[in-house]
DNA sequence: ACCTGAACACCGTTCAAGT
DNA sequence: ACCTGAACACCGTTCAAGT
């Protein structure tokens, strides 16, 4: 009856990440510390630091990892307005299902991969009905938007009244989404 | 020449506070600890025990501070949609100014005063051009837009990314506004 | 009433040492 | 190559003790 070495010993980035998405969904950003995640996976604290130089770079993968399991929720044809609205959905949706994460991204790093490749594809498919500034423009705002809507909801002394005006459809914060991604196309009511 | 004692002694929670901001703004959120601050006051850290009673609260009465300081600066005047759009402008412009506002505001608590009093308060003044759920919605899609917005901007990675479709006059951040703040109101350029 | 000294549990990080 | 043990400086918090 030895103990099972094997399977708790082969530590993985992609290991640790998973883990650290799991406490931080389950018991919050204040309690992701590296202890607690080195425990989670039986083992001890600086054998982290093999697989990432900082906690900061921890960070920021596991930000890495929300932001791509967002966009594998998107159809790959989707293109211009139809794209925002529906990254600005996605983006909303994960934030509201893993607790803290609208924190974590806030105080996170952005990695390499999502800077030189993924966010300039997604600005390319947009641009698809609008010119690359205009694209911009409206990714960044989509993307403060949904982020600061989340961070407020986290706050419990603020979510008491956003509750008052967002029922459980979502539906004031899809109103601004539509506002800033169909702007001036709109009509008066 | 003895030692200034009456002048550094007398401690204060708005002192307390002051020297707080400044820290944040001078260092950086990661350098706003208790000792940071005692130090500053030629105090020991259990001192400010007495003022606040964890540093949560403190952190709470920073951002109530932060908060009252954007109001202050606007017209009393104002109502209605000119006055979400000059909420804005200000909350923007105070977030640009102290840095890492923004994070701080994300991870602290809203203060009673804050919460029962001032933003009623604004939200009546808001409501005198629309219903009152249409004012909390925008009220809650500004806070969102620019907390969000500023966030972004904190992080280096991503400024600068903004600051290619963003230029010193702020001009994208003030687009986006105006699609929340007048919304329907516009018409195709 | 107001502040300190000392102690506590915890944190991120480094590094020599083991395998 | 991969992980531990031990140590470091720092953190928030508590509390008896001083004035």
């Amino acid at each position: 009856m030895g103990r099972p070495k094997a399977i708790d010993a082969d530590l993985t980035r992609e290991g640790i990440i998973d883990a650290a998405i799991r406490i931080l969904n389950e018991e919050g950003l204040d309690a992701l510390s590296l202890a607690r995640i080195a425990n989670a996976l039986n083992v001890k604290t600086p054998a982290l630091y093999w697989y990432f130089k900082s906690k900061a770079e921890l960070y920021t993968y596991v930000a890495d990892a929300l932001f791509r399991g967002v966009l594998k929720g998107i159809d790959p044809s989707l293109t211009g307005r139809d794209l925002l609205w529906t990254f600005g959905l996605a983006s909303r949706a994960n934030q509201r299902t893993t607790r803290d994460a609208a924190k974590l991204i806030s105080i996170a790093g952005v990695s390499e991969e999502i800077r030189t490749e993924l966010v300039p594809a997604l600005l390319d498919r947009i641009a698809k009905e609008m010119t690359p500034i205009q694209a911009r423009k409206a990714l960044t705002a989509i993307q403060a938007l949904t982020l600061g809507w989340s961070v407020f909801e986290a706050n419990p002394a603020t979510s008491e009244v956003m509750r008052r005006s967002n029922d459980d459809g979502d539906a004031a914060y899809r109103e601004a989404l539509s506002h800033l991604v169909y702007g001036e196309i709109h009509r008066e009511p």
